[in-house]
DNA sequence: TGCCGTCACTAAATCGGTTTAGACGCGCTT
DNA sequence: AAGCGCGTCTAAACCGATTTAGTGACGGCA
């Protein structure tokens, strides 16, 4: 196998000097035409592509950008929000030649990991998804100088520019909706707590309840997993007053649900309602088919990017508000059980106000 | 923000040259104990780790692996297997400080992409997976001297190191498990054609059913898809002799077959028996409870990390065949109907000779 | 004719590491 | 006293790009 060619080997071959190779790559003035395009065809003729590591020294910046994953490998195997997400990231850095680094961590080798990350100048910058409550990261790249964007809102961010995808909308129009239908015990399955977006979920459930004068309904854990829901609907499905509707925080977790309503003989929806998050493939295919909130994961991963791109070129970049996650009705909802103490129609669309919660 | 420290910051520090510095962080001999301690120490200090591009540009290599999925994302959504995979690889990479370069194309930009990682010498060496049938991929990684390792069997490899896990003995063991429990209208939904392991899958379920001297069985395409294995089943149940049994080729599709079913009234595993792969974390909490296959997808990606390490460091390796996918057999899977035509127990498990297909 | 400005291009420094060849001091032989 | 070998350390080249400062040719103008 032949050396890969070097910058030189173009210089030679068009008979100029490397950095005339330069200056016709990165198309800068002061080029006679007619060099340029022979310089182009030798680089061609050549197959030349710049180094990156050479590139990369000489400009002071890697060409790539950092994601970290520092969700427990099972939890993210059932996840469709990645594989879309990095698909958006990398359709805004194929663009630019630039790179994805990945990484797949847990939280005790966290912070030993960034801040390799921020010494290794491999990357120029970092992405923060799966914000939790009081998350070191946000300081920690601060800390170390490392361009960063939140990936999440901007009160998670700790003075980094933040890409939010809003999925309180969704939840909210969940229970409005479920309300509507004429329930009045709505329960939630909530993710593990410690996540920002868990906890944005749960409040949303509850503040909506609130607003629409309805109990407080049952809570149980989750965890976002399908074992987590498989109980927690187990458990709520065993209480003296069960719930006519459970709204999980993902689809897995809503999934195992359906699964367990089957099992104990409950019909969806006729005796229980059943909302998830995600809309992952599986939803419209379950029966009945999930109701449930997509959220433009792939949008998400190019608004960051694109954020992250600018941050590291110009120091900063607004936030990014992007259109909240969409609630999807489907068939796994329904009325309220005639059975129940749910009054349908009691609750008119029209007398809900309709305010935008914000925590 | 100060600027990063350099070699000649710590070198300084240290009261000595660059060079001792290099020696005493890769430690190689020739320093007394005494200067490394001091010069280490330095380091420290001033929080100094070699830059990657730098070092990458010295050592003529990036220290990085690539990966290039070609899935379309959706597909990619719902598959437990990249994130498990990618853990391992990341597993193996953190050892020794390097990374793992991701990226997402679709099949028309596949080519150039590899073009730009070899051209672009920001990874050493790349992991092929999703083998297709003719693929290009690994003549055209030869061809551009890019260190491979290819994720799956050797014959596919095309003269690279392959790394294999072989899901074709979880198939037949499932195929037998029906057999035994007397079916014999089994049926199977395959993946895309192209892919070689739904090929493989589909092989080992004709091969399976000709060694028992079963019929052959209806084959439907699943695409690997839910929406395809929810079509799938609705076809195969409409048959005028419809099967006793589905094995599908992942669970997603097996999962949306399990809907179908129970819209359709077709009780599980009473008139239908449905098995699964990939043993997605939702499968243990279907109703019922999804047979499936599982196979070690972190183990996978250290194998194939590790493989690919030996590659590029010394040209070649040899290649390593994991343990197989384990069948799980679960409530999904049960006794032949009485109804059908099968006779349970007209096959004997010792009469079935314990062969391995091979392709 | 001499001076100046432009245009087209190049030499050399630079980025931050690694590595090779060699310098220097010291104690031992002979 | 000269020579040798050894242990320790450094100067300088090198990796492959970018960039700055500057060179040389040429045309226009006084």
């Amino acid at each position: 196998m032949a050396r890969r060619p070097t910058i030189a080997d173009v210089a030679q071959r068009a008979g100029v000097s490397r950095s005339s190779v330069s200056f016709a790559l990165n198309n800068r003035p002061g080029l006679a035409e007619e060099t340029r395009a022979r310089i182009l065809a030798a680089a061609e003729e050549l197959g030349w592509r710049p180094s990156r590591p050479a590139q990369a020294l000489s400009l002071g910046r890697a060409g790539a950008l950092g994601l970290v994953l520092t969700r427990e490998p099972d939890l993210i195997g059932a996840d469709p929000f990645y594989p879309a997400f990095t698909a958006g990231i990398e359709s805004v850095l194929s663009e630019r030649g630039d790179g994805l680094v990945l990484h797949v961590t847990s939280a005790d080798r966290e912070k030993s990991l960034y801040e390799r990350l921020a010494a290794d100048r491999r990357v120029d910058g970092v992405l923060l998804t799966d914000l939790r409550v009081d998350d070191p990261r946000p300081a920690l790249t601060a800390s170390l100088g490392l361009p960063t964007v939140v990936v999440g809102r901007a009160e998670w961010a700790g003075g980094h520019c933040a890409v939010e995808l809003d999925d309180e909308p969704a939840y909210v129009a969940a229970v409005r909706a479920l309300a509507e239908a004429g329930h009045r015990r709505i329960a939630h399955v909530e993710g593990p707590r410690e996540y920002r977006h868990a906890a944005r979920r749960r409040r949303a459930w509850e503040r909506t309840l609130e607003e629409l004068a309805l109990p407080p309904g049952p809570l149980r854990p989750g965890g976002f997993t399908a074992e987590g829901g498989a109980r927690a609907t187990r458990e709520l499905l065993a209480l003296d007053e069960p719930p006519t509707a459970i709204v999980y925080g993902n689809d897995l977790a809503a999934t195992a649900g359906l699964a367990v309503a089957h099992e104990l003989g409950v019909p969806v929806p006729g005796r229980l309602s059943v909302v998830g998050y995600d809309d992952t493939p599986l939803a419209q295919y379950t029966h009945p088919p999930l109701a449930s909130a997509r959220a433009d994961a792939r949008g998400w991963g190019e608004a960051a990017a694109r954020a992250l791109g600018a941050v590291i070129a110009d120091g900063a970049a607004p936030d990014v508000v992007l259109p909240p996650a969409a609630f999807l009705p489907r068939a796994s909802i329904g009325p309220a059980p005639a059975a129940g103490n749910a009054r349908p129609g009691a609750i008119r669309p029209a007398t809900v106000p309709d305010v935008h919660l914000s925590e």
